[in-house]
DNA sequence: AATATATAGTTGTAGATTCAACTATATAAT
DNA sequence: ATTATATAGTTGAATCTACAACTATATATT
């Protein structure tokens, strides 16, 4: 593929879809049935037991929509339980399941793996100017 | 939202995702219907007229799937039209129609004045190490 | 020439994305 | 207290994505 022209926002959308292949990989290998976008959600559950819905929207970058429709498959394949807040009626508090907790365990050292993966060979300098620039640019778009 | 501790693929897709929002605001704008992802499929059809789906796949890295089901929404929409090669009956070669071509120079100037707003207050030598690293990162990931 | 292999494109299926419109609950303003 | 506004979450419709299986044509091998 000739990289040297195409436009910066092209290579995020084929950077991202690229890494996401490469999860996918891995979590094959491990005989997940889960997709990215389902760890993605997946990912801030683990970190915050009981976090509601609009926190995960906030932590996994994802629209409030998609959080709800993946919450919903997750719920279905018995990975999460939604729990009202008993002091916010709005609120629906995320729990994992036994069986999703077991999951989790199996799949996040592989997160750390791959993101070793995608750093090999790169400059660490490089990355961390990358990661800097990507992060202003969220930022000037996020209005 | 919280980027610091955001894991690299996880920005790489909310970044890709705000830059879509920034290109489908200024379609919108010019009271277009298009959506950013038919736009990228027809990026390589105006610079290459009569260019194969193949060809577009490579050049726009989409899934050839992808890109099958674009055309067909644009060919109904009267944007473009398959017209399959002469000498290899496996090609289709895809022609803009007049009204896909007006609709091109239409677009075409936006998506140059919005990589401009994208690099505002980004320093430009960051910014070329952010575009080397994730070359970097594609090639690594692309086997 | 016959067979095998590679390439271009399509289709089915399941899941994810976006937007806009909607319900329900909570909080602020008068 | 009533009304207005904000927040959390859901739903419908259209589009996009990935994977696998498929058709059709082209090229290589024997």
């Amino acid at each position: 593929m000739e990289l040297i022209n195409t436009p910066f926002p092209v290579l995020l959308g084929i950077a991202h879809r690229l890494a996401e292949r490469k999860f996918m990989q891995i979590i094959d290998q491990l005989g997940l049935d889960l997709t990215f976008d389902q760890f993605m959600v997946l990912v801030p559950i683990w970190k915050k037991e009981g976090i509601s819905q609009q926190q995960i929207v906030e932590d996994c970058g994802k629209d409030k929509t998609s959080v709800t429709r993946i919450i919903t498959t997750l719920e279905n394949k018995n990975i999460l339980v939604r729990i009202k807040d008993s002091k916010d009626g709005r609120l629906n508090n995320i729990h994992l399941t036994k069986n999703g907790k077991k999951i989790i365990d199996k799949v996040h050292p592989v997160m750390q793996e791959t993101r070793e993966y995608l750093k090999k060979n790169i400059n660490e300098n490089d990355f961390n100017i990358a990661r800097t620039v990507i992060i202003q640019l969220i930022e000037g778009l996020d209005c």
